[in-house]
RNA sequence: GGCGACGUAGCCAAGUGGUAAGGCAGGGGCCUGCAAAGCCCUGAUUCGCGGGUUCGAAUCCCGCCGUCGCCUCCA
């Protein structure tokens, strides 16, 4: 079965194939650092996570970029508000930015560029593209000529006529054309400037991520990604740039966009100011919670976030970590039709999901086959299996749900301590088996109440009792 | 105004020509002293609305209604 991908260029899914085989060019546009990241970002960094993830369950070695653009109006504009250095600004929120991606649990990019030490690439392709007739200088400034670009509009659909009519700023005067953006902007006073050929300035936004691409990934790249939001104008530009000035097409083989989060059906954002940092998130709920939100739809669909979301995602992602459970006490062995069915479910559920992922990363038909393998696991546990039979299908469920979804099913921390406190555990087990024997159910459950208090569930199975600790 | 996406059970959601996955919530049952977890059974004759194409459409076409995104910085 072969990986298929959504390309927002030709609105098709199309057969998966790389430049070099077995490895992958992945760039993903990641924040401007003016702020704390919100649920936005997070999605983001999830959905390219676990994209990237499955890539490499398919045996794809990623190289993957994602930049922070550390110098731009809003950081300038936030400094003088706070009477802050721009760089240090910048710095501060990188900083937060990655305590959050460790937060989230998401893979390392391999390769994150700043814009602020890409300087000189930047230059070099704005210079490029002046000796190659597609820019030009005015007033310490350097605009791309749009209309110079033959295909300009392609991946957002958009026609010059269109945009020239849509304009609803004043047009600056410095422009050709109004969609004409800037590749190299002249510094105003107090502004952050490099020496450039054509006076003291900084780069325009779009250039940054042309730069990098080509200085990390080359001239021609597979997948690029980023919100459905910068289609249009940040990605239209990354392509007029990057292919007028190496005159190769595709820029990009993969343009990948993700839906945006929604509150009460309106675009989380900064400027709606109906977001949700990530700090704030995470001091409530843990980061699988997120994630799962995600799984349960297409990436490309817009999610809404509420509550009644948080608790259903919270709830699925329990019945998946009670899967992890281990055998009953003492259990007997599950009748040998039972294994088998266990064992077609685990055949299944390894085709149902990869096929499910090979269709553009459809992770809500994959978690499907992963609930399927659930219920196959605790059907086999109510009939008796042992450990060892449990162990394949809850092994796959672990290859899946943590290796490709990045779930935490069985978080390490609580096997250490569980190991811990085992011979303690056992003896207040054995102590309440006896009072609920002799029908002191009070005092039993007292030890269940109070031991739930300090995150040990109790649990009286047909079986035998078990215990585990709680999040 | 232009470009684009979407509208599937109470909620989330997959499914893009062959007769509606999965999860959450709810109801009934099993198990249990109770609880929890789990298991079994249970829900859309129907996929925003109206036409059309087809042997057959949630899936294709046309129209309408509604929601959202982009066109300005935005993941």
């Amino acid at each position: 079965m072969t990986l298929r991908v959504y390309n927002t260029l030709t609105r098709r899914k199309e057969p998966f194939q790389t430049i070099e085989p077995g490895k992958v060019r992945m760039y993903v546009c990641g924040p401007t650092v003016y702020d704390n990241a919100h649920l936005g970002h997070a999605v983001s960094l999830l959905v390219y996570d676990i994209i990237r993830r499955y890539l490499e369950h398919k045996g794809y070695e990623v190289r993957h970029v994602m930049n922070y653009t550390d110098v731009d109006d809003k950081i300038i504009q936030r400094a003088q508000e706070l009477g802050e250095d721009p760089n240090a600004l910048a710095e501060r929120y990188i900083q937060a930015f990655e305590k959050n991606m460790r937060e989230l649990g998401v893979l390392w990019p391999t390769v994150q560029p700043r814009v602020t030490r890409e300087i000189d690439w930047i230059q070099r392709m704005v210079q490029g593209l002046l000796e190659k007739g597609y820019a030009y200088e005015a007033a310490g400034n350097v605009y791309f000529d749009v209309t110079k670009d033959e295909d300009y509009g392609k991946l957002s659909g958009r026609k010059l006529e269109d945009l020239r009519a849509g304009v609803r700023i004043e047009p600056d005067p410095n422009k050709r054309h109004p969609a004409d953006f800037a590749l190299w902007k002249a510094a105003k006073p107090g502004e952050p400037w490099w020496e450039s050929p054509w006076g003291p300035g900084r780069p325009g936004w779009h250039i940054e991520c042309s730069a990098m691409n080509l200085h990390h990934l080359g001239e021609q790249i597979d997948i690029h990604g980023g919100g459905q939001d910068l289609i249009f104008p940040h990605h239209e530009n990354e392509i007029a740039q990057s292919e007028s000035y190496t005159g190769k097409e595709p820029f990009v083989r993969y343009w990948m966009h993700n839906g945006m989060l929604r509150v009460r059906g309106e675009k989380m954002s900064k400027s709606l100011g109906n977001y949700i940092t990530v700090d704030e998130f995470l001091a409530q709920h843990e980061p699988d919670i997120l994630r799962m939100i995600l799984l349960n739809a297409h990436y490309r669909s817009p999610i809404d976030y509420d509550e009644p979301q948080v608790q259903q995602a919270k709830q699925a992602l329990a019945r998946l970590r009670n899967a992890m459970r281990p055998a009953y006490p003492n259990a007997p062995g599950a009748a040998q039709e039972v294994l088998e069915r266990l064992q077609a479910q685990i055949q299944a559920t390894r085709e149902g999901f990869e096929a499910a992922m090979d269709d553009d990363f459809n992770t809500a038909a994959a978690l499907a086959h992963l609930f399927d393998l659930v219920r196959a696991i605790n059907q086999a546990r109510d009939a008796g299996a042992t450990d060892e039979e449990l162990k394949p299908a809850q092994d796959l469920l672990r290859e899946l749900g943590e290796g490709v979804f990045g779930l935490h099913l069985q978080p390490q921390d609580e096997q250490a301590s569980a190991a811990d406190i085992g011979p303690l555990m056992d003896l207040l087990l054995e102590v309440r088996a006896e009072l609920r024997k002799k029908k002191q159910f009070d005092l039993a459950d007292r030890i269940r109440d109070r031991l739930a208090e300090l995150g040990f569930r109790i649990e009286d199975t047909p079986h035998g009792t078990v215990w585990r600790r709680e999040a």
